[in-house]
DNA sequence: AATATATGTTAGCGGTCGCTAACTACCAAA
DNA sequence: TTTGGTAGTTAGCGACCGCTAACATATATT
């Protein structure tokens, strides 16, 4: 797998409500993506088969190292865009829902140069 | 069709070659996008059947009013957000390409944020 | 006239990624 | 023990959107 948008969205969700919870099972990424339980079912078993994460017996859901760090870049993406986006005046809602469409397409380098930007002109 | 990316690209191609030739055939954006000339037939059927563009018996294109509108449209994007990416000390290239997946994924308010951002601070 | 080149189309493949329907397994409550 | 809810899977559909192979035409070249 050559990580798809739709990959690095799963592994982003998965890391999120680890986050916040104990424990994460397909279902709460079903939810949390508004997806049905099948589609969830089949990305967790490439993500799976790709070594991105393991499922133990129960259903619980653990990423592995490649996968936690692939969830971190695209979570820190994530929260820089959004930020970036909310510094120039645009609402929480809609400068989180954009940063979600741009965290996968954009490249490092622009990315970075949005990262000191930030650094630079928004600090903390 | 509710505009895919894809669609939007494709109008977008036919638009700035529009503005660089007197004629635009389907072989032309097939080179610009290097799409194979079946892609392009097929994607040119369906903004036909859509009403975003005409063929004349010759094979010359041209956009409708609403496809031309469209086009304005994602070319203005991806001006302004090239230059804003640029501005933030991308190099052109990397600029272009990704303005280039962003134009077709963000909102209208970020990118009005975008653009009055650029107006301000980046008049010219 | 015969052949070659260019453009467009048709038919069909394959990968991504949503979905529903229906089945399984498990666990808890009546 | 039977019933019922929860979670995951399997099978298969359908939309999007690239692709190649093969064919139809038209125009140009020999």
């Amino acid at each position: 797998m050559s990580m798809h948008e739709s990959a690095e969205m799963y592994l982003e969700t998965i890391y999120t409500l680890s986050l916040n919870s104990t424990s994460v099972r397909s279902i709460d990424v079903a939810e949390a993506l508004n997806y049905s339980r099948p589609s969830v079912s089949r990305a967790v078993g490439l993500l799976k088969k790709d070594g991105y994460l393991l499922m133990d017996e129960e259903g619980f859901l653990t990423l592995t190292e490649e996968g936690r760090a692939l969830a971190e870049r695209i979570y820190e993406r994530h929260t820089v865009l959004t930020a970036a986006l909310e510094a120039l005046g645009v609402d929480k809602e809609t400068a989180a829902e954009d940063a979600c469409k741009i965290e996968h397409d954009i490249s490092d380098r622009t990315f970075d140069a949005i990262k000191a930007h930030m650094k630079t002109y928004m600090p903390k």
